[in-house]
DNA sequence: TACTTTCGTGTAATCGATTACATAGAAATT
DNA sequence: AATTTCTATGTAATCGATTACACGAAAGTA
């Protein structure tokens, strides 16, 4: 008795509700709602009258069953706070509203077990597709990875992914984002340039890295390794290891860093050193985080078009559901162009002529 | 024949065919899996072991039908890719993880009819909660939020809040947050404090506002409205308007911003026009953006703790599911305590000790 | 031995929708 | 008037789980 006036109160109306109310089935009502099969225009109305008076909310998670759409979606990222991945969620979310899909987010912390457990629990749920960026390289997430694929769930990677058959993947063009910059900072007569590198296995990292070699090869300056130096994208970690780039006999008049953060650390470093920029060393980072042209001495930064880059991989998940005729897999791969922006921190031409 | 493929090959165990396996039925089945009623050692075991081979996972969809708990929750935000909302919800998140909830992302972008549709679809979805941070102020949402808790599922509004009964909120308190950042400017003796606001209709912004008036109006400095300025968080715009607070007779020695945003258009502007930071003029912003530690001139902001804002707001949803006898509302208030942090962009005298 | 518990499983309803198939009555055709 | 075709609706299965109730067999008690 409680029970039932739990239920009515906490205002469920079901298609139940309304066929009793009108003295006809469920399937008359359903039909009704959804203008499907030849309905009486006489009683759809009805239907439809009844079920808005009757405040009637079609229940998701009843059809989601029933249709195996459950019209939610998964994106996995290392984590949500920064600004190039929720830029990147932005994307994925106003490209999937307006089909109805809702977005899902996981974060892995760079966790390659919890990386797992979100793809499974993103599984379980009965997800339309994942959407995700990874955290890590090993060998356990292909089992995850193919266990995705093996329910023909659509898996796109979008930034940081894996080489895996059959799926799609959206980034951006890192090798030449990097040559870009790299080369930028050349053509600013810069001779000796020291590179900030991160993960190798990574790669995002490992393009951007041979990006900035191939640029030093192509300009026929020498290729020195011992002033590539792989590190984490922190600001101090930036500042130590420029600390010990500056101590050098031979030290470096330009740094290319593949990160903004590690970039900004340089910068800091230089500045407390005393050497000028872009004068007696150019900086250049990577991902145009907001910070970078806020600073009073802006700085030169590769973007990568996040915004852009989350619309793409939305738009290849519609596109694997749209023509989903079973077995046809689609793979895509979609290359974003990068942006080299260049400012204060890397012009010394247009810095003299401003003097 | 075809079809029967297909659903094999993408891989769908059910507690049916596991049954059908080991010829008992799926009510056996599903009891074994849950340990749940007395069920025989020997069939539990080897129901799980069975249900491991068929690499069965369990249908979360069916799960949440059946129980009326879809383990999803719903979180809408004006915007994603802001520093703020993106680590409350990364708080959000990592809180709600650990118990099995995933968090579905809406945003607003500070529409209101949009704002609307967020929360039908999130109903229609059953999610088993709502955490949102308000985009205006109306009453056309009143009756939203009223068929969220029609509904009885748990309503959490964070930051920007409407003040409905009934409705648990999680908040800082800006007020404080104003009054302490203006009383710091008024001890490091500027007497003139300009007020860049907000739309006061919105909470937090009218509270920073009143904040800011109380501090001047305690230290017995005059309370100049004229000085007062409301504008939207732009960086462009701070300039725009600091501009002319500086063509004044009378221009201001210090501005108090209520964002991070304008308080930097402000310092460029200040910059531009030769006076020195934090001598001529001292700044103040709100909401310790990123940037705002990382520039050369640090910038001093009260922070506003989003991540504990976001742990919170999970931690007050769990309580509220938790303690859920049906009927008993809970409705909880918290409010979290501002840190002003002060930096160079006002540190006369800790400048001076440096000089 | 006869009777009562207890234990392990099966039966079937339920959550809230959709939909293939069946069917009654009206309309159209011959 | 008899037959066929349409139309609108009902019946019942289905999606994949959970669970109240029923029941036979084994175990315990007198």
């Amino acid at each position: 008795m409680y029970f039932y006036k739990k239920i009515r109160m906490s205002g469920k109306t079901t298609i139940y509700d309304i066929a009793k109310k009108l003295n006809i089935t469920a399937a008359t009502v359903s039909r009704a709602l959804n203008n499907n099969t030849k309905i009486s225009e006489a009683t759809r109305k009805l239907v439809m009258e009844t079920a808005s008076q009757m405040n009637y909310k079609q229940n998701k998670l009843a059809l989601a069953l029933k249709s195996g759409k459950s019209n939610n979606i998964g994106v996995i990222v290392p984590r949500i706070d920064s600004n190039f991945f929720a830029t990147v969620i932005r994307g994925i979310e106003e490209e999937l509203h307006p089909h109805g899909y809702h977005v899902i987010i996981c974060q892995t912390r760079d966790d390659k077990n919890l990386e797992i457990e979100n793809i499974d629990a993103l599984l379980n749920a009965q997800v339309d597709g994942i959407l995700m960026s990874i955290s890590n390289v090993s060998n356990e997430q292909n089992e995850s990875f193919n266990r995705i694929l093996k329910k023909n769930v659509p898996l796109i990677f979008f930034d940081r992914k894996a080489n895996i058959d059959g799926v799609s993947t959206v980034t951006i063009n890192d090798f030449q984002g990097a040559y870009d910059a790299t080369t930028h900072l050349i053509a600013q007569g810069c001779k000796r340039i020291a590179h900030l590198s991160n993960n190798r296995l990574i790669e995002i990292f490992r393009d951007r890295y041979l990006g900035y070699k191939q640029a030093i090869i192509d300009s026929g300056l020498e290729f020195d390794e011992s002033i590539v130096i792989e590190t984490i994208s922190k600001v101090e970690e930036g500042r130590k290891i420029t600390k010990k780039l500056l101590e050098l006999d031979n030290p470096p008049d330009a740094i290319f860093s593949s990160s903004d953060f590690t970039a900004l650390g340089a910068i800091q470093e230089i500045n407390a050193q005393g050497f000028k920029i872009p004068q007696d060393i150019c900086v250049a980072g990577f991902a145009n985080e907001p910070f970078t042209k806020f600073m009073e001495l802006s700085i030169t930064s590769v973007d990568q078009s996040p915004l852009e880059m989350g619309r793409m991989a939305a738009n290849v998940f519609l596109e694997q559901v749209g023509g989903n005729n079973g077995n046809i897999k689609i793979e895509k791969k979609v290359v974003l162009n990068p942006k080299l922006l260049i400012r204060e921190s890397s012009s010394k031409f247009q810095l003299q002529k401003i003097i």
